[in-house]
RNA sequence: GCCGGCGUGGCGGAAUUGGUAGACGCGCUGGACUCAAAAUCCAGUGCCCAUUAGGGCGUGCCGGUUCGACUCCGGCCGCCGGUACCA
C-alpha cells in the first residue's frame, strides 16, 4: 500500500490554509529569517517546471528555519505589469487588468498545489492602485532629487503600427509584427540617473554573499574605467572638444582623431569639400541600429571632414574623422586614435592609410599595433619611462595646463525609465500650461491607470494614454490653470525595484513601509531566482534600495545579503523546454500522477540547484518510489503505525541518525539539496536492514523529510506522533558530536600508493599499533618481500602506506 | 576576443585543508514472493583479463609536484553561460 497524495496533499493544504499556519510571526524573542524568491509574471502559459524549482528550495529553507526558531518571512506576489497582456488586449479587445487576474489565479492555484509555505496575507500585485501608489511615490522622489529626468533619447518608432516598440520587438529593423519598417527618432523620456550611483553599485558588491559570477556581471555591466580627458582644440577655428582614454600616456602617438557621426561639433568644423560625403555618411549611420553597428564591427568605416585638432603635445595637426565606431554615448563621444596601440585605431588606420606613429618599446607596429606596457619614446618628457609613471606624469602635465584632467568613465548609462504603453504604472507627472512639469502631490497619489475600451495606439509614438483625453486633461482646482498628464508609463522593472520591502508591510496606508519593521527583516536573508535577472532587475533593485538609504527610509545599504541562481530545467532530450520542440512538462500533470512532493523531492535530487539539467520521467519515478518507500517503512498495509517503532533504542541505527542530522541540517543550510536527500535514502536503506525503529529518531527523520515532503511529512507526523498541530514548529532535531563516531573503521593498507588490504580496527587504535598491523598483514607482506621499506604513512583511522622498492 | 564556470560509470550526479574514486538515485542483471505478471524485498553492477584467487587500467588530453592527485601547478582540447568597436 502506498499513500494516496490527492488525499493527504488536499487534506494538508486545507489545514494550512485554515489555521494560517504560515503566517509570518514577529516575535522580538527570536530572530528574523527573510526568505524570497523572485516573484514571476503571471503569463498567460501557467506555471513552468522551471518556477518550483527555486520555490522549493526558499521553501524548504522557510520551513526549517521555523522548526529552527526563528521568525519566518516568505511572501509571495505578482510581478503582473508587461507587454504580453497588452498585447494580447491589443489582439482581443479584452482588458488586460481582467487577463492579468485570471493569470494571477491559475498561477495561485497551481503554486499552491505545490505545498509551499506562504504567508498569502502578504501578497502583493504590482497592478495594484495601493501598491503602485508607492512605486509612484518613489518616482516623485527620485523628481525630487534630481534623480529623475527628461531627455531626448532615440526611439524605435514604427509609423505604420503607430506605435514605439520595445528593442526585441524589432527583428533586423522590421517591426516583428507586420513587419513593418522601424526607424530611430527621437522622442522626450523620462530618465534615472542610476549613474550616480556607479561607484557605490561597483563597491557595495564587496559585502553581500552573491555568486562570484554574478557580481562579475555587475562589475562589467558598471564597466568602470580610469583614464583621463584631453582636451584637442581645432585647427583654424574656435571649436574644441574632449576625449576619453585610458591611455593618455600615449598621447605622443595620437595621429587622427574620431568623432561620433552623431557630434554636434561636426556640423560646425566640416569643411566645404568634405560637406557631402560627410552628410552622407551621417545618413547612413543613423538607419543603422545600435546593435547593427556594433554587429557589423569587422568592417570600420568613416569619412574624413576636412577639419584638423591640435595634438596639445606635439602641437602636430591631426585630422579629424567621423567613424561609427565611435559611439556617441560613451565617453565624450569622441577619441584621439593611437593606431600603434589601439587595435580598433590600428585597423581603420590601415584601411584609411593614416599615420601609424609607434610611443612604446615593444611589439611590431608594421605588423599590428602593440597594447601591452613598454618603455614610452617618440614621447619628449616621458620617455624611458613605464605605463603608470608615464600616465601620471602625463596626467600631471595635462592638468597644470589646463587642457586635461584625470576622469573616470562608466559603461552603465541613465536609465530609460519610459514606456510609450497602457499597462504599467502611469507617471506621475502633470505638464501644466504654462511649461512647468510637476509631479503630483502625495495626496493625490495613486495617479490611477485609467479603464478603457480600446487600447490602440495615438499614432503619434505616444502611449495609448494619450486618446483618453478625459484623464489626459487637468485643471488646477484653485488656479484653473490647464495641463495635461504625462502619458508615459513605467518599465516592468519598477515594481519589481521595491517590492521586497512591500512584503514586510503591504497593507499599510500611510507609508510604504512601516521603518520599525524594516529594521527588524532587512535585508533579505537569501534571495533565490533565475540567473536571467543578475543584471538588470538586481542592479535596478540595489539603485533604488540605495536611494531610500539615502532618504532614511530602509536601514541597509544592500537589499539581498545572500543570493542564488537556480538552474535550468532542460527536456529530456537534453535541449530547452519549449511548445515546439514538444518536450515541455506541465506541472499540473505531475501533481496529479506522481503528487506535489514527488515533484519538489524530484527537482531537489536532480543535481545542484545551480546546474541546468534534463527532466528524466524514470528519475522522477524514483523520487516516488522512495517517499512510498518512507512510507511503508512507517506504515503498514491497513494503514496502521509499524509496530517496529519503539521507544527502545537498540543503537543499531545510532550512527547514521546523528549523521543523518548532521549532514542534511549543514546541506540545507548550503542549499546542496540532492545530498541531503541521499543522506535521507542512506537512513532509510538503513532502516530497512534493522529491527526495532527508536521512536526519537522516526521522528527526526520525518521532520528532516518535511521541509522537502511537506504532505507527507505532515501526514506521517500526525500519524506516529497522534499530535493535531502541524510539524512545522517542532523544533529542530540535534546530534550528538559523540556519537557520529564509529568503535569500528575500514582502514586501507597500500604499497606504493595502492591498495593490497583492508582491515577492521578500532577507531581508537593508535598509530604505532596500526602500523605493525599493516607491517604485519599477510598481503602487504607478499607485497614487500624482498624490497626495502623506505617510508611508512599512517593516517590514523583510515590508511598506512608503505613506500618500498 | 575578453570574463566566468564546467569536463568523473550506460545516465543524473557524490567525494577538494591532497588520503579507500564512483555515495545516493536511475537503468540493467540475478534471486525471493506469485499460477503468472506488476509491485515489493534481497543481492550484484566503472572498464579489461581471469573458472576462482587475483591482476591491470581508470576522473577530457599531455606533462609536473608528492609516499599518495578527481583535488595542487604548467600547457593543450572540448562544452556551457555572460559580454563586446566602451576608447
Amino acid at each position: 500500500m502506498s499513500f494516496n497524495h490527492h488525499d493527504i496533499e488536499k487534506k494538508w493544504q486545507d489545514f494550512w490554509e485554515e489555521n494560517h499556519t504560515f503566517k509570518a510571526t514577529e516575535d522580538d524573542n527570536k530572530e528574523f529569517f527573510y526568505a524570497l524568491d523572485m516573484f514571476p509574471y503571471p503569463s498567460g502559459q501557467g506555471l513552468h517546471v522551471g518556477h518550483p524549482e527555486g520555490y522549493t528550495a526558499t521553501d524548504i529553507i522557510s520551513r526549517m528555519k521555523r522548526s529552527q526558531g526563528y521568525n519566518v518571512l516568505h511572501p509571495m506576489g505578482w510581478d503582473a505589469f508587461g507587454l504580453p497582456a497588452e498585447q494580447y488586449a491589443l489582439d482581443t479587445g479584452n482588458d488586460p487588468a481582467e487577463f492579468t487576474e485570471k493569470n494571477i489565479q491559475t498561477f495561485k492555484r497551481q503554486i499552491n498545489s505545490l505545498g509551499f509555505s506562504y504567508d498569502w496575507d502578504r501578497e502583493i500585485n504590482t497592478t495594484d492602485p495601493k501598491y503602485y501608489k508607492w512605486t509612484q511615490w518613489i518616482f516623485t522622489k527620485l523628481m525630487e532629487h534630481d534623480l529623475a529626468y527628461q531627455a531626448e533619447v532615440p526611439v524605435n518608432w514604427c509609423p505604420a503600427l503607430g506605435t514605439v516598440l520595445a528593442n526585441e520587438e524589432v527583428i533586423d529593423g522590421k517591426s516583428e509584427r507586420g513587419g513593418h519598417p522601424v526607424y530611430r527618432k527621437p522622442m522626450k523620456q523620462w530618465m534615472l540617473k542610476i549613474t550616480a550611483y556607479a561607484d557605490r553599485l561597483l563597491e557595495d558588491l564587496e559585502d553581500v554573499d552573491w555568486p562570484e559570477h554574478i557580481k562579475d556581471m555587475q562589475r562589467n555591466w558598471i564597466g568602470k574605467s580610469e583614464g583621463a580627458e584631453v582636451t584637442f582644440d581645432v585647427k583654424d577655428s574656435s571649436a574644441s572638444f574632449s576625449v576619453f582614454t585610458t591611455r593618455p600616456d600615449t598621447l605622443f602617438g595620437a595621429t587622427y582623431a574620431v568623432l561620433a557621426p552623431e557630434s554636434d561639433l561636426v556640423d560646425k568644423i566640416t569643411s566645404a569639400e568634405q560637406k557631402e560625403a560627410v552628410e552622407a555618411y551621417r545618413k547612413e549611420a543613423d538607419k543603422k541600429s545600435d546593435l547593427e553597428r556594433t554587429d557589423l564591427n569587422k568592417n570600420k568605416t568613416g569619412v574624413f571632414t576636412g577639419a584638423y585638432a591640435i595634438n596639445p603635445v606635439t602641437e602636430e595637426e591631426m585630422p579629424i574623422w567621423i567613424a561609427d565606431y565611435v559611439l556617441a554615448s560613451y565617453g565624450t563621444g569622441a577619441i584621439m586614435a593611437v593606431p600603434a596601440h589601439d587595435e580598433r585605431d590600428y585597423e581603420f588606420a590601415q584601411k584609411y592609410d593614416l599615420e601609424v606613429r609607434p610611443v612604446l618599446e615593444g611589439g611590431d607596429t608594421t605588423k599590428e599595433a602593440f597594447v601591452g606596457d613598454g618603455k614610452h619614446i617618440n614621447s619628449d618628457f616621458i620617455n624611458g619611462m613605464g605605463l603608470e609613471e608615464a600616465t601620471d606624469t602625463m596626467i600631471a602635465f595635462l592638468e597644470e595646463k589646463n587642457i586635461g584632467e584625470r576622469k573616470t568613465t562608466y559603461r552603465l548609462r541613465d536609465w530609460l525609465f519610459a514606456r510609450q504603453r497602457y499597462w504599467g504604472e502611469p507617471i506621475p507627472v502633470i505638464h501644466w500650461e504654462d511649461g512647468t512639469t510637476k509631479a503630483v502631490p502625495e495626496e493625490e497619489l495613486p495617479v490611477i491607470l485609467p479603464k478603457t475600451t480600446e487600447i490602440k495606439p495615438s499614432g503619434t509614438g505616444e502611449s495609448p494614454l494619450a486618446n483618453i483625453t478625459d484623464w489626459v486633461n487637468v485643471e488646477d482646482e484653485e488656479t484653473g490653470m490647464k495641463g495635461k498628464r504625462d502619458t508615459n508609463t513605467m518599465p516592468q522593472w519598477a515594481g519589481s525595484s521595491w517590492y521586497f520591502l512591500r512584503f514586510i508591510d503591504p497593507d499599510n496606508q500611510e507609508m510604504l513601509a512601516d521603518p520599525e519593521k524594516l529594521k527588524k527583516w532587512l535585508p533579505v536573508d537569501l534571495y533565490i531566482g533565475g540567473a536571467e535577472h543578475a543584471v538588470l532587475h538586481l542592479l535596478y533593485a540595489r539603485f533604488w534600495h540605495k536611494f531610500l538609504y539615502d532618504l532614511d527610509l530602509v536601514p541597509t545599504k544592500e537589499p539581498f545579503q545572500k543570493l542564488y541562481n537556480q538552474g535550468m530545467i532542460l527536456g529530456e532530450n537534453n535541449e530547452k523546454m519549449s511548445k515546439s520542440k514538444g518536450n515541455v512538462v506541465n506541472p499540473d500533470d505531475v501533481v496529479d500522477q506522481y503528487g506535489a512532493d514527488t515533484l519538489r523531492v524530484y527537482e531537489m535530487f536532480m543535481g545542484p540547484l545551480d546546474a541546468a539539467i534534463a527532466w528524466s520521467e524514470e528519475g522522477l519515478e524514483g523520487s516516488r518510489r522512495f517517499l512510498d518507500r518512507v512510507w511503508r517503512l512507517f506504515v503498514d498495509e491497513d494503514g496502521k503505525l509499524r509496530d517496529r517503532i519503539t521507544t527502545y533504542n537498540d543503537k543499531s541505527l545510532e550512527v547514521v541518525y546523528h549523521q543523518t542530522v548532521k549532514k542534511v541540517t549543514e546541506d540545507f543550510e548550503a542549499l546542496q539539496f540532492n545530498t541531503a536527500i541521499s543522506q535521507l535514502m542512506v537512513f532509510t536503506n538503513a532502516a530497512y536492514k534493522t529491527e526495532g525503529l527508536p521512536l526519537e529518531y522516526v521522528k527526526g527523520f520525518i521532520q528532516m523529510l518535511a521541509p522537502v515532503a511537506p504532505h507527507l511529512g505532515e501526514e506521517l507526523w500526525a500519524k506516529v506522533t497522534g499530535s493535531e498541530e502541524s510539524i512545522s514548529y517542532e523544533p529542530w532535531p540535534a546530534f550528538d558530536e559523540t556519537k557520529l563516531v564509529k568503535d569500528e573503521v575500514t582502514v586501507v593498507f597500500q604499497v606504493n600508493g595502492k591498495v593490497r588490504s583492508k582491515a577492521q580496527v578500532s577507531s581508537s587504535i593508535s598509530k604505532d599499533e596500526l602500523e605493525a598491523m599493516a607491517m604485519e598483514n599477510e598481503r602487504i607482506q607478499e607485497f614487500i618481500e624482498g624490497k626495502t621499506v623506505r617510508k611508512v604513512i599512517v593516517v590514523p583511522g583510515k590508511l598506512v602506506n608503505i613506500v618500498a622498492n
